[in-house]
DNA sequence: GATGAATGAGAATTCATTCAT
DNA sequence: TATGAATGAATTCTCATTCAT
């Protein structure tokens, strides 16, 4: 028998806004705790609602993740689209993929953890695999339109692998370094 | 566990393998299940020891992961060198590193899951990274042997970003496509 | 739940066999789940009809079990007659009473199993006692009309026995075996 | 990973009853609250014993189930040896199958409904199955040494629905009536 | 009338870890 | 040295029921 407790906190019924709260309130535990911290228990906590209201809206993990997910995609979106704008026309494109890279390891750390959080746990939960794949394709296509399908590959893969690797070994990248494997890859 | 099961077995004290007995089937695991199927318990059962040993000979999870990596690490060592050995003297070091990544991301599928399940756990368990920068400075420090340090960095990134999305996205890798990529880059 | 289903559906108001169509639903659950999967939930995606609608018409779930109890009365009511009016004109009682056995322990076995399984809930629940009771009464009345009251009591427990044992256990009972047990009891 | 705590309450380790505490725990609230009542929560409280204990000992509830129905057996033998060697002797079978029946129904009425409680759950929990068979062929084999094989079925029969029909009618039994069934099974 | 959002309670499990023996 | 019993904490999930709209 639960020593009840609460009792007092009004009902706070009807908040249009809920399920919204709560998906945001998911993507700030995952960017703070990582996926394993990612429960109902914590997402509740964080947006200050019942814990029954976090599985109402969201029956299983999998559906708090998938939220987190789209979320994230937004804002990633948003983050590499400001990003993008303000470099790609100097039509010097190492250097800017190079400045991005930077930008995001440094200076962006917080929204690349979270991306890659994501983004690396698709691997072992289906429900992450479309948004992961989408991720992948938007870089690619974006790159595609700079040069020939193989150099866009390898450009997609290096990327990849810089940001990988800074994530996981915990590592900030200079943008000269990254500029001048960018370069090196389209200097044929 | 109430279950006996080794309600027979007497009390074989001085198991001197045991401690290896155990890493090694954390890393059963671990291939199984993943790191979140990695406990205490399901490691006991899988190397069919007590759960009280387990415990004993690895005081916390993370000294059973860092176990399991190491063990790893010398698995792959050997898995690479032996794949290295009859790829490189080719001479023609994109064929090789293409082969590589097909055979990898192909037949040898089971291992890549496997060392990138470690892998990238290291961004948040300090107790992986040392083995995983060990991982990666391996791979960077071959292929200088071969290139000038930038274009050693960008095969680094495109093998890592090239083996990622293969993991993340469940996808295979052929040859062909990865040797592209990898002759682009060194096409200069 | 959240999740939609009826996202499209319009308001549908006044629908004057909603009660009756939940009442259905609520005994196919049982069915096909026994008592302990009737739930609100279960019933309202049983009859496909919203969450608070099934709340609405049956506030507790007293309310829904003894709905369920009455509607499998009546059809059990159906079902006993149509087999008796076939049986009992042939004037041998013990033979009419082992068919109807075996008929329902074997070919009407969906149905005895539903039925026993309201009828043993009424030990716990008051909603169902009246049912239950009406429902035991019912047999030993009809078979006072063929005996005196000390057989026609023997019979019913005889009958109630071997029903609620091949419940119970699994066990289908042929009608030659039962029939001899009745042939017994009236052998006098 | 668990913010620790606790480390005062001195844990009352190694009680080498425990397990048998905790299965009689889960026949006292079979008694009390019926099958649906019994949880690892609710045996824990019973019992005294943290929840966790429970679940270590028992890990299923099926496991809890187990336990509760085969230390209800032995007390149910015991009942009733007790009851028939008082009886029998007295060389009338009708008579002391019905003494029999009213002292079950009235006096022993507790260990009635927690033995039918058992019994009866076992039609939809495979762990009872064994119990309840072995029940059911206990009472056909005592009565088998007292009359032929169709007399002994309609004897058990008998007996079975008239148990079953005070338990979830909540009706006692006299033994004169009960007496008069058997008699009039016996008379032949 | 009718509905579905909301929520407190609790169920079944699993586990890392401690510690008596 | 080795083990397994013990336990508190937490996790996922399900529900009956209430109530604003």
């Amino acid at each position: 028998m639960a020593t009840d407790s609460h009792a007092s906190r009004p009902g706070r019924r009807y908040d249009p806004e809920r399920r919204e709260r709560i998906a945001r309130a998911a993507i700030e535990v995952v960017a703070r705790d990582g996926i394993e911290g990612l429960t109902h228990r914590t997402v509740a906590q964080q947006a200050d609602v019942p814990l029954g209201s976090t599985t109402y809206h969201f029956a299983d993990k999998d559906d708090l993740l998938k939220a987190a997910a789209e979320l994230a995609e937004d804002q990633n979106r948003e983050t590499l689209d400001a990003l993008l704008v303000g470099l790609l026309p100097e039509e010097d494109l190492p250097a800017a993929l190079g400045a991005m890279v930077e930008e995001l390891t440094v200076r962006q750390r917080a929204q690349l953890l979270l991306d890659y959080e994501l983004f690396l746990a698709a691997r072992s939960r289906p429900a992450l695999r479309e948004t992961a794949t989408r991720w992948v394709r938007r870089a690619a296509d974006q790159l595609s339109a700079y040069t020939d399908a193989t150099t866009a590959a390898s450009l997609t893969w290096a990327l990849e692998g810089a940001l990988v690797q800074a994530v996981v070994l915990g590592r900030e990248i200079r943008a000269d370094d990254a500029t001048a494997v960018f370069r090196r890859i389209l200097s044929g």
